[in-house]
RNA sequence: GCGAGCGUAGCUCAAUUGGUUAGAGCAUUGGACUGUGGCUCCAAGGGUUGCGGGUUCGAGUCCCGUCGCUCGCCCCA
């Protein structure tokens, strides 16, 4: 192929044994969506800039330099939308929501996009499905979010191959307190941490954390931990979380270094991490955020969300989890004669939703068995002039190899008990 | 944005310190086999060695540039 028409770095076909889990992850997330009682919303995939550079915050890194934004022909500031809550918000408030009690849990699926440089688990364009769930501060709320999670997790097979961990960030009132001795602990030993670190001192403290060099790890064992700082409005809303989460059997970890990057998070914050991935590892995140609404003009409403990465979490199947194989059938016929009698039975088979391939056009039988042995069919239906003669056809299982001759009417009865003596 | 590694057939990889016409397996196509796939055997097609320049009698191999991919940092799902 002429390379000038290949696929931008960063964004991929998605196909195969990736599309089926894509399918496997998107539908079991929003049957579960719906059994704990949220609504779908389809969101647009381009916003004006500002809800994002508003929502997520100035200062992050996703809004510094990892947006795809331009102008479009009216000369607005538009960006391809980073994540969804922004968006959720947003729409919330822009088609009154909050009058709704129906809507004050929303789900959507879609795609997402950052420029980064793509590496294992990291593409330009990749998808989330994710939840918010606006109007209330209970730590029920943060539990229930957290154990749909889990639950999707152990419906996909993969529960107990990844690890919750969770935090508390604080909120207005502690955070502040907490920031302020960590910044006094940090200029105590200033000169013991890296170049990114100071940076992380004036830009945002809590980020320190993050840090992967081994001296400055070193040097935070000492420094004061955010749950000795926090409210005892947020310890509460932590413990309550954390309680429901033992009684519940959800094994987890708390993690004080837990700190995400986007700036609107409060409180309870919570990641899924999978070791198989390499480097990016989180496969879902999540948390409280308590002012995000009242921030975009609305009224004060306290909110909790999550997503799932996809991509991540088709890594995390394909490692461990079985391809399924379904049952298929091909039909071969000996000759153009049969073309017929075998288009008959196709539509026998597929009544029954059986996956049918006619091969009646390719080539002698040998080829076209030849072909069903590539495509992984279970079974092969063979029909010439004798069975059209007599109203039967030839039937191969293809991993034993065996072959029976069966009447047509019998044919979907043999194909469900799979037995061929 | 920064760092490292790698680009040879559709795929996985060979090719002696630079040396004849760049090879093999898998895959594809045809045949052995005109009513039976997998296994075996035979044959065929498939390459501007990512691209451009340089050094050399001679470059897949060395040098420079460039593009691409991969991994890591940063950050996040």
């Amino acid at each position: 192929m002429d390379e000038r028409f290949s696929r931008l770095r960063g964004f991929i076909d998605i196909y195969g044994e990736d599309l089926y889990f894509f399918n496997l992850i998107e539908n079991t997330f929003r049957k579960y969506a719906e059994i704990y009682g949220f609504e779908e919303i389809k969101l647009p995939i381009l916003e004006r800039t500002e809800l994002f550079v508003r929502g997520i915050g100035e200062g992050s890194d996703i809004v510094r330099k990892e947006m795809f934004s331009f102008k479009d022909r009216g000369n607005r500031d538009v960006t391809m939308r980073p994540e969804g809550t922004a968006s959720v918000v947003r729409a919330f408030l822009e088609n009154n929501l909050l009058n709704d009690p129906k809507y004050h849990k929303l789900f959507y699926i879609g795609a997402m996009f950052r420029a980064e440089r793509p590496q294992a688990g990291r593409l330009r364009q990749f998808h989330q499905a994710g939840v918010e769930w606006f109007g209330s501060d209970s730590p029920l709320v943060d539990f229930e979010n957290i154990s749909m999670l889990w639950y999707i997790l152990k419906e996909l097979g993969i529960s107990d191959k990844v690890d919750f961990i969770v935090n508390s960030v604080g909120c207005d009132k502690c955070t502040p307190n907490y920031k302020s001795y960590l910044t006094s602990f940090f200029d105590e030993h200033y000169d013991k941490f890296c170049e990114d670190c100071k940076e992380r001192r004036n830009k945002n403290i809590l980020r320190i954390f993050d840090c992967k060099n081994p001296s400055c790890q070193n040097t935070l064992k000492n420094a004061p931990k955010i749950k000795e700082t926090l409210c005892d409005n947020c310890k509460y809303h932590l413990d309550t979380l954390t309680d429901m989460m033992s009684k519940d059997k959800i094994p987890f970890s708390i993690e004080d270094n837990l700190v995400r990057g986007l700036d609107y998070y409060t409180r309870n914050v919570f990641e899924v991490r999978y070791k198989g991935i390499g480097a990016q590892n989180a496969i879902a995140g999540g948390g409280r955020y308590n002012n995000l609404v009242s921030e975009f003009g609305g009224p004060s409403i306290p909110a909790f969300g999550f997503a799932i990465g996809i991509e991540r979490t088709i890594i995390t199947l394909k490692e461990n989890i079985e391809l399924p194989k379904k049952m298929s059938v091909a039909l071969c016929s000996v000759s153009s004669k049969e073309t017929n009698f075998s288009l008959e039975i196709a539509k026998i088979l597929r009544k029954e939703k059986i996956v049918t391939h006619v091969l009646s056009h390719i080539g002698n039988l040998s080829k076209q068995m030849k072909v069903a042995n590539k495509l992984g069919v279970k079974f092969a239906v063979i029909v010439g002039e004798e069975e059209f003669r007599e109203k039967k056809v030839s039937l191969k299982d293809m991993e034993t190899g065996k072959q029976n001759t069966v009447p047509i009417e019998n044919l979907i009865d043999k194909l469900n008990n799979k037995g061929l003596e």
